[in-house]
DNA sequence: AAAAATACCATGTTATCCCATAAATACCCA
DNA sequence: TGGGTATTTATGGGATAACATGGTATTTTT
């Protein structure tokens, strides 16, 4: 069964769920949590696709249906568009993918890092088809807003949606 | 037969019923009791799927009705607003998948113990398609909490229907 | 040649598997 | 129906495998 708002994602695929925190050693290398390592190699591929979150401090990434989404959002903009040059910039410029080494790790590029404001810990925080890494402190915080919102909200799901 | 009102629960499943209290082994594990177990494999799932219950402190959880559910819920979400964005880092991000392992036990992550409290001891009580997994003191008080509350409500309703 | 990236190895911790046991439950057959 | 046997269940422990993480060596880049 193929959902009707994303394509390219069926409900037998595995998500990324949980939160994890892992080091930065001195090399800048980080494990990406075997949990997610098993859903990024199923597709057979090695990296990880990254770009800086459009509306978080924070990193998004995923697999190749993250960058195939990404691409398929960027061919129903207008070629000429403002909206279309904006997010191509923002998108696909700064995007980067990572290698996954043979442990398991990755180098997050100082790029990613400024802008997320990583220092030397993260936390892996899944979302679903893709996943972010924060640096720990400001996640906390953007979770307790995420978590007040949701219970602000929480009235409007019950009613529609039993058990919530 | 499926229900239209909630398109993931059919008439002929199973109910989690009943509340079972369990130990917590010192390497941290917990038998799932085997009548909510049996339940689980139905659908070939080794799995329990958990978070933190929105409005008590206890631990939601479920198999694969469950997990579906939430998917559908995020799915019907605009991609690319904030509601989506707060809610799937509150359910997915704060969600786990734990394994059942062959002896029926699973090992319930730190996140959700701190969350719902527990040391050594949980009671599993069954609500229908999921199940709750609390600290067995704080459920009491919980059910006594609600008992008076219902108590309350029957006082209300009697005084309504004075005279008929 | 220096710096960075990559491969390879080592270690402590944690999770997982496998087996043992005691209690409870189900089963069977006289 | 009763009484004894087999099975299931919760729980403990030891052995094994997986994981995150640190370090060293080798390769690649520039």
């Amino acid at each position: 069964m193929l959902s009707h708002k994303y394509p390219f994602m069926d409900f037998n695929m595995q998500l990324f769920l949980s939160k994890y925190k892992n080091k930065i050693d001195q090399k800048g290398r980080v494990s990406i949590p075997a949990q997610f390592r098993s859903i990024l190699f199923q597709d057979g591929s090695q990296k990880i696709f990254c770009y800086p979150s459009l509306d978080a401090e924070a990193i998004d990434a995923g697999g190749d249906s993250l960058s195939r989404e990404i691409y398929a959002l960027m061919d129903n903009l207008d070629p000429y568009s403002d909206e279309k040059d904006f997010l191509s910039t923002a998108l696909f410029g700064l995007s980067e993918e990572l290698r996954i080494d043979s442990d398991g790790r990755v180098i997050l590029s100082d790029a990613l890092i400024q802008h997320a404001q990583i220092s030397d810990e993260v936390i892996f925080v899944g979302l679903g088809q893709k996943f972010q890494i924060w640096e720990p402190n400001r996640f906390s915080n953007y979770l307790q807003d995420a978590q007040k919102k949701v219970r602000e909200q929480r009235l409007l799901l019950s009613k529609k949606n039993k058990g919530f």
